[in-house]
RNA sequence: GUGACAGUAGCUCAGCGGUAGAGCCCCGGGUUGUGGUCCCGGUUGUCGUGGGUUCAAAUCCCAUCUGUCACCCCA
């Protein structure tokens, strides 16, 4: 017989992956602070399905764009219908916000959201096709106040995760259309002037994508991106306000925040505030985006809906866990208490089992290895487990009713009763 | 989508035309029923996949897939 392992088959797969237990205590430790911060400022859950129309994001993310065209996972179904694995979180929220009636909840409604978000690109480390985000949206209020809250959201988020140490919030506003059209113009005349200057891209930038040169890396670029006119500069006067009052509340809230003008989205949706919670390195380097997100007044109306303000973030959840990885000399001290059961010889181990499902409920943290024969061999996997105590019966304690209790750290043991067996344990555990 | 490099045991990798290897992990044992150290033994592979060159290919060539890095882009 031919044997013929499973492994994931080619091109459909590429760039997804496994999650093993290892990871996953991490993944567990978002997952249980994440309901708590959102109840914390009073979010609820909601899920939307891992497919929508491709329209939907072509509506909301602009036709034409290399997003739509080759970064977005689509496909036809059996029934010949368009088909997108839902690229990000805002469309198919705002998608079901507008068809369940949301925009008659008292405002302002707030709701939050996790799971996984497909892009179809080359893989690299820390882009995968299929990778997981959460999300918080606010809908309703046009008020700044509720610009610094939802900053404040992922900034209460990241510390309740424990990475609050190198973190820096980045904010900007990007205006309105109306201060945006004529920035524009003048940036890309700028640019136009001096062109000579500018890297390889950022030439080809300046047609396709002229506000994404602001954040060239490449040095050649810097000094005439320095220089060239800002956004924050030629906001009118509706979005300075909005903007200034913005930083005045975060201030409120003891939130330390730079300005970065060259905070650009690169989705036409969004207006005023942007932001970003970006990570940095030792030396004080910005590394990367741990959330960001911003304003998009102008969704729901996108989406044949009625205008509706909004603001809102996404939070890249592979990044919060190589933070959390990175921190996790903190995290692993707290070392369990296991109790391990180790039973042999046919009566033995039917005690044994029985010994463990008594003590299911008791709160003890269990462990066993009764599949194994020996002694020797049961043993030899409680201490890898690091069990405190070791409770044992053979033969002989199953016929007089008694367990022996084993200090796995000193060695030493003694024979306790069967039914004193419970309370002893516990008396040994609190030392 | 473009370019560079890589793929050999579960993991980290050595081998680079002539019988497929090491360390770690895993499993078992070191006489009656006791772990950590030590000692002994064992399993594991279509050498990523397909084709070609050759008496002979893990090794050379081509294609393909996957990964890593950079670019494009970044919702």
């Amino acid at each position: 017989m031919i044997k013929k392992r499973f492994s994931k088959p080619p091109l459909a797969l590429r760039g997804m992956r496994d999650i093993l237990p290892k990871e996953q205590i991490y993944w567990d430790k978002i997952r249980k602070t994440l309901p708590k911060v959102a109840k914390d400022f009073g979010f609820k859950r909601i899920d939307t399905p891992l497919l929508e129309q491709m329209e939907l994001f072509k509506r909301t993310v602009g036709e034409g764009t290399d997003i739509v065209e080759k970064e977005m996972y689509t496909f036809i179904t059996k029934g010949k219908e368009k088909v997108a694995l839902r690229p990000e979180f805002t469309a198919s929220i705002v998608r079901a916000f507008l068809e369940n009636g949301m925009d008659r909840w008292p405002k302002p409604v707030k709701i939050y959201s996790m799971g996984p978000l497909f892009r179809y690109e080359r893989p690299q480390e820390g882009r995968y096709r299929q990778h997981h985000q959460l999300d918080f949206e606010i809908f309703g209020r046009k008020d700044p106040l509720v610009d610094a809250q939802i900053i404040l959201v992922g900034a209460y988020l990241l510390k309740k995760l424990g990475i609050t140490k190198r973190t820096k919030i980045l904010i900007s506003s990007i205006g309105c259309l109306e201060c945006r059209k004529p920035y524009i113009k003048k940036l890309v005349e700028y640019f136009k002037n001096h062109k000579s200057g500018l890297c390889k891209d950022c030439k080809n930038r300046l047609k396709k994508n002229p506000l994404r040169i602001l954040d060239c890396k490449e040095a050649a670029c810097e000094p005439i991106t320095n220089k060239a006119p800002k956004l924050i500069d030629s906001l009118c006067q509706e979005c300075h306000n909005h903007f200034k009052k913005t930083l005045s509340y975060l201030e409120e809230v003891n939130l330390k925040y730079e300005i970065d003008p060259s905070l650009v989205r690169g989705l036409d949706y969004y207006n005023r505030t942007v932001f970003e919670i970006v990570a940095r390195d030792k030396e004080g380097n910005n590394k990367y985006a741990l959330l960001g997100g911003g304003r998009y007044d102008g969704l729901a109306e996108i989406l044949g809906g009625k205008q509706i303000p909004a603001i809102g973030f996404g939070s890249g959840i592979e990044r919060i866990v190589t933070e959390l990885m990175q921190n996790q000399k903190k995290e692993k001290v707290k070392e369990k208490k296991r109790v391990f059961i180790v039973g042999f010889g046919e009566l033995g181990k039917k005690k044994a089992f029985q010994l463990f499902n008594d003590l299911l409920s008791s709160g003890i943290n269990l462990r066993e290895s009764l599949g194994r024969d020996s002694i020797k061999a049961q043993l030899k996997v409680a201490d890898k487990e690091k069990a405190r105590l070791a409770l044992i019966i053979g033969q002989k304690e199953a016929l007089d009713e008694t367990v022996i209790l084993r200090d796995m750290q000193i060695g030493s043991q003694e024979i306790i009763p069967r039914d004193k067996i419970l309370k002893q344990v516990k008396k040994m555990l609190r030392k």
